[in-house]
DNA sequence: CACTCATGTAATAGCTCTTAACATGAATTG
DNA sequence: CAATTCATGTTAAGAGCTATTACATGAGTG
C-alpha cells in the first residue's frame, strides 16, 4: 500500500520532514481530542505514514509528548520574555503584562499547554524538557523579583515565594476556567478579568500601590 | 477459567459487588499509575473478574472514572463542609481551616483528586457528577461570603470572584506542588505553608485584618 | 557508478476493546 | 417446594493498537 500519495505531499517513498509532521498532527490531534485522545498510529496516519514510520523518531508515544511538551515551554518563555520586555516602562505595568500573557498562551495554544500540564508528562523524562520548564519559570520569577525590589527594603517579601503564588493563580485559572470551549466550569466573567483581579488584590496584599487603570491607547 | 477464586473472594460464579469492587480497583490504579495509566481490562483483573465483566455495571471506561470523580467530589464537599463547621469559632479561623482542608484533600486522596481535576471527565458528562462538583464549589463560596461580611458595607468585594481566587489559587498549588510524590516540581516550603501564605497577602489585600498567628494548642 | 545508511513499509505476535451468545444461580412466584 | 426469571457473570470473536523484525527505497558520498 502506498501511504506516502496520500495527502497532497509531492513526496515518494520517504516522506522528508516526517519527525515535523508528527510533531504537528500530534498537537492537531491534541487541540481536537486532548493529550488521551489519540494513539501512537493516529499521529502516524494523519501524517500519512505507515504505523511503524513513527518509530524512526520517537522511542514511543511519551517521547513525542514530552517534546511537544518542551516546544510548549520553549514558546511559553518567549511569549513570557516578550511580554515582560526588561521591566519596561515600569515593573508594575510589565508584570501585569505578563500575566495576561500567560493566559493568553493558554487560550491561544490550548495544545501546548494541555500537554506541557495535562498530559502528565513526567517533567524529569528529559532534561531538556525540565529545562525549559524552569526557564520558562524563570521569567515569572525575575518579574517578581523585579517588582519586588521597588518595594521598601523592610517590607520585602521572598521573590520565589511570590512567583510561586502568581504562578499558582495563573495555573488555577487557566486549569479550572481556561479554555472558552466550555469543556470546563463556566465563568460570569473573562479569566483574564479573574487573572487581573485577584494578581491587584494579591500586590496590595503585599503593599504594592494600586497601579492607575489600564488606559486603552 | 475461573476468575472468581483468583483473590480472597469467597464467592463463586458471581461476584457479589462487583460495582463497589471495580471503583476501588480503578481508584487503586489511579494511585498506582495516574488516571491514564490503566486500562478497563486491568480494572477487571483487579476485581478477579473476566475483562467483559465491567460492561454489565459501567457503560465505558469513562463512567468507570466519571463514578469516581463523582464520590470524590462528595467526598470533598463532605471534607471541606467538616472544615468550614459552619463558620466556628469566627469566620477567618474557619477560611484557613478550609485552605488547609483543600490541601490536605489533594495531598490524602490524590488518585480521587486525579479523577475530579486532572483525568479530563467532562463535568457534563452526568448531571450528578455536575451537582456534586458545584456543591463542593458552594462551601468555598459560602466560606467567602462569610468572610466578606465582617468587612465594612463600603469595602465588600464579590463573593464569587473572591471564592474563584482562592480556589484557583488552591487548585494551582496542589496541581503544580500538590503530591510530594515528586512527580512534579520541587518546592522550598510545604504546599500548605505556599497557599497559606498566599491567602493571607491575598486576605490583606481585600482590607481584612491579618489573624494572629496559629497557636499551636 | 556503486555503496551506504537513514528512513520508509510489510508482516507479525501479543495485547485491549467491545459486542454477542451463552452460563449460572439468587430471588420470585405459583 | 419446584419452576421460572433475570441480573450478573463467562467465553468467543472481530477489529485496532503497540512494538519489533525483516525488508525496500532512494538520497548523499567517494
Amino acid at each position: 500500500m502506498n501511504w506516502s500519495k496520500h495527502g497532497r505531499g509531492p513526496r515518494g517513498y520517504h516522506h522528508g520532514n516526517l519527525r515535523e509532521a508528527l510533531l504537528s498532527a500530534a498537537l492537531d490531534l491534541i487541540a481536537q481530542k486532548g493529550p488521551w485522545g489519540f494513539t501512537f498510529a493516529d499521529a502516524a496516519r494523519s501524517a500519512g505514514v505507515s504505523p511503524a514510520a513513527p518509530y524512526r523518531h520517537f522511542r514511543d508515544r511519551d517521547e513525542l509528548l514530552a517534546n511537544v511538551a518542551r516546544r510548549g515551554f520553549e514558546q511559553f518563555e518567549a511569549a513570557l520574555k516578550q511580554a515582560w520586555d526588561e521591566g519596561r516602562p515600569s515593573a508594575a505595568a510589565a508584570f501585569e503584562r505578563v500575566g495576561k500573557a500567560y493566559l493568553a498562551f493558554a487560550r491561544g495554544e490550548p495544545a501546548l499547554y494541555s500537554a506541557m500540564f495535562e498530559a502528565g508528562v513526567p517533567l524529569d523524562r528529559d532534561p531538556d524538557l525540565k529545562m525549559a520548564g524552569e526557564r520558562a519559570f524563570g521569567v515569572l520569577r525575575v518579574a517578581a523579583e523585579s517588582l519586588i525590589a521597588t518595594l521598601p527594603l523592610r517590607a520585602r517579601p521572598p521573590a520565589l515565594m511570590m512567583s510561586l503564588h502568581i504562578w499558582a493563580l495563573s495555573h488555577g485559572i487557566a486549569s479550572l476556567f481556561g479554555r472558552g470551549d466550555a469543556a470546563r466550569r463556566a465563568l460570569p466573567m473573562s479569566p483574564e478579568e479573574l487573572l487581573e483581579a485577584g494578581v491587584l488584590v494579591y500586590l496590595r496584599g503585599l503593599g504594592l500601590p494600586d497601579p492607575p487603570p489600564a488606559r486603552p491607547s
